[in-house]
This record gives C-alpha cells, sequence and structure tokens, in this order.
DNA sequence: TATTGTTATACTCTATAACTATA
DNA sequence: TATAGTTATAGAGTATAACAATA
C-alpha cells in the first residue's frame, strides 16, 4: 500500500464517518492493478439487470437531468465548479487536497478549478495555520450566495423526482435509503476496525 | 420565449422517435431565458429537504461511484467516450446528432469525441442512405466487445447497490420505480397529445 | 431557407511529471 | 524522506461561430 496517509486524511476532518474515501484516486501510480472487473463479469443478477434495464428507462427522459444543466447554465459555471462549490457549502472550509477527493479529481486539477473559481471572486485561498504546507480553500461571501443558488436549484430537482411518487411510495423510499445509508455506515466502520485492528 | 418547443420537446421525445429530440440542447442560441429556477426558489419542502440531506450523506461514499471510475481506468476510456459507447449498444446505430443528444452535449462536440471512438477503431460512420445529410454511427465488433465490458461493469455497481438492500427493499424498489417510470411515461404522452391537439 | 455535420477557435477539465515549501 | 500544493505540458471535453452539403 502506498498511501498509508489518505484512509486516515479522508477520516479525520469532517465528521467520523466518510471512511473508505478516497485512497483509490489515480493520485500517485497504482493504476496497474485490476479494479476486480474481471472477476465479477459474470455475476449477473436476474435483479442487477431489471434495474439495469429501469435506469436505462429512466435516463432517455431529459427533463431529469436538464434541471441540473440549467443551473450550471444560468450561473455560467461547469459541471466540475458547481460541485466544487457544493462541497464548500456543505462541508465549510477545506484543506485543497481534501475537497479535491470530495469532487473525486486530482489534486493537480483541482489547482485550476479553484484557480478560476477564485478569479471568479466565489472562494479564497488561505495558509493553514497547523500545517503550512497545507492551503484551506473557503467560499467568499459572493461564492455563498451561488451557493445557495445551487442549493435551491438541486432542491428543484429533488421536487421533480418526488412528484413522480405517491406519498406511501416516498415515505418507503426514506425508509430504504436511510437503512441502506446505515448498512454503509457500518461497512465503513467495520473495514476501519479492521484496517486498525488487523 | 425563444424556444417555444423546449417544453414538449423534453418531454416528447425518447425512444423510437429521434425526430422530436434535442430541441432543449443549447445548439442554436436561446441561452437569456431564465430556467424557472426563480420561480421555484421558494418552494422548497421538508420532503425535498430530507432526500437532499441523505444523498449528500451518500456521495461521501467514493465507494459506490468508483466502480464507473474503475471501468473508465481500466478500457483507458473517458466518461463521455463510456457513455457514447453505452447509448451506441443500448440503442444500435443511430444518426451523430442524435447520439449528441443522448450523451448531453452539442453536435459541434459530439463530432470530436466520435473522431477519438473511430481512431480507436471502436466505432464507424457511414452516410444515411435515406437523408444524405446525415452520418449513422455504429459499434464496430471492437466497440460491440468494449460495450459489453461497459455493460457488465455497471451490472457490477447495481448489484453493489442492491447489496445495500434487504430482500423486501429490493422489491419495493423495483415497484417504486416502474410506478415512477409509468408516471414519467404517462406525462409524457399527455404532453405529446397536447403538443399535437393544441 | 432550414438542417446535418464538420472545421476553427478558445476555454475548461484532467492527468502526468517536475518543482517548492513544509513536516 | 514524505506530504501539500503549484507550475508546465498535453490531450480530451465543451461551446460558439463559420462553413459545406443536402433537403
Amino acid at each position: 500500500m502506498r498511501r498509508p496517509e489518505d484512509r486516515p486524511a479522508a477520516l479525520a476532518n469532517r465528521r467520523g464517518d466518510a471512511g473508505a474515501e478516497g485512497q483509490d484516486l489515480p493520485e500517485d501510480g497504482g493504476s496497474e492493478e485490476s479494479h476486480g472487473l474481471e472477476d465479477e463479469v459474470d455475476a449477473s443478477t436476474p435483479e442487477s439487470r431489471r434495474l439495469h434495464a429501469l435506469l436505462i428507462e429512466f435516463s432517455r427522459y431529459r427533463s431529469l437531468k436538464n434541471p441540473l444543466a440549467g443551473i450550471c447554465e444560468d450561473l455560467q459555471l461547469t459541471p466540475t465548479q458547481m460541485h466544487a462549490l457544493s462541497w464548500l457549502g456543505n462541508d465549510g472550509p477545506v484543506q485543497v487536497g481534501v475537497l479535491a477527493q470530495r469532487v473525486g479529481i486530482t489534486r493537480k486539477t483541482i489547482t485550476g478549478v479553484v484557480d478560476r473559481l477564485e478569479s471568479m471572486g466565489l472562494v479564497e485561498r488561505t495558509r493553514d495555520v497547523e500545517d503550512r504546507r497545507a492551503v484551506v480553500v473557503r467560499l467568499t461571501q459572493p461564492g455563498s450566495n451561488v451557493f445557495a443558488r445551487i442549493d435551491r436549484g438541486l432542491d428543484a430537482s429533488l421536487r421533480r423526482v418526488l412528484d413522480l411518487m405517491g406519498p406511501e411510495d416516498r415515505d418507503a423510499v426514506f425508509g430504504i435509503l436511510e437503512r441502506m445509508l446505515a448498512r454503509l455506515t457500518a461497512e465503513a466502520e467495520a473495514a476501519d476496525d479492521d484496517s486498525q485492528a488487523g
């Protein structure tokens, strides 16, 4: 294992959870190992195929994804920029590297993204007082305003989805999502304990 | 209102048609009108906020989206290229412009994407015999093989999601998705009738 | 005249490699 | 020596504008 810091780093910030994040960003090498694609190639199940088919049908409806694209256009931002602003809005100031992990791009890439957001006046950089190698990014006031618009736009998209469900289905969905999240959290904690203990 | 067709268009198409599609792409102008963001800005509901919060929690778990990125890396393809190959595999040969709509990019952009896929030998272009202005793209045999790998990779991702649910929740989800799809289809047909009748 | 696709241009995203500063 | 971030370079994605061929 080449990057002993990534697991702790991802865990250290924000809230305790988010355990298994980021260690698979193609940061420094490590792209030769297979991702296990071959192993599970034939493990398709009737249910996965059914879900797959359903999702393909959904994706034919542009009206469902347009709202997001509409926000981009309205605000004259790229998807990556919106993504970065969203995380800054949700998590508050973070180190540049952490933001990169959240958005799912490398640290080299995030530099340019933050550069442009900074030149638009939406974010600002400051040195981390505790670790002077690190740079902390945060939303400016204009950035916060833009974040609020993004957030409202996302909310509007979600309402579109919820409107496709009856009240009972909506309740059911919340229950299901919460149980899934609980399982994910449990998995992450188990993996965490595992890596600490063994 | 510069684009009288955008509302119906977004709903009207989908599937065999391809004729009515894509008018909502920012193809020829029309980026000044608001996307209705302002109108629904304050319409946030407790449920949409709850869903929003849940989805943010989910998105903190990189392990859920990684499989997709892993496929990209394994196959040395960009997300857009994978997206295009997916649609070609699912829908068969289509006009270049239709593919652009499926992927969600403009016709100017799809040209370069198809160029690169063609130079990789994954797709081929032929003139449309019925409309000689148009160009039809289709998967080559190597392209079909790559599509099969993409498809299996996606299936693996879906299995990961399904594994987070108990059997009952899984059944419930299928029912909910099918009802949502039915409602979407009904909306689309209603809008279609509407645009034809009045 | 309108539509399909391409070309030319410019900017953003993205990764890799090399570098600086700090730990 | 390792880590955080930037710079330089190169390739891909993306939109806009101008253009060609066809309808």
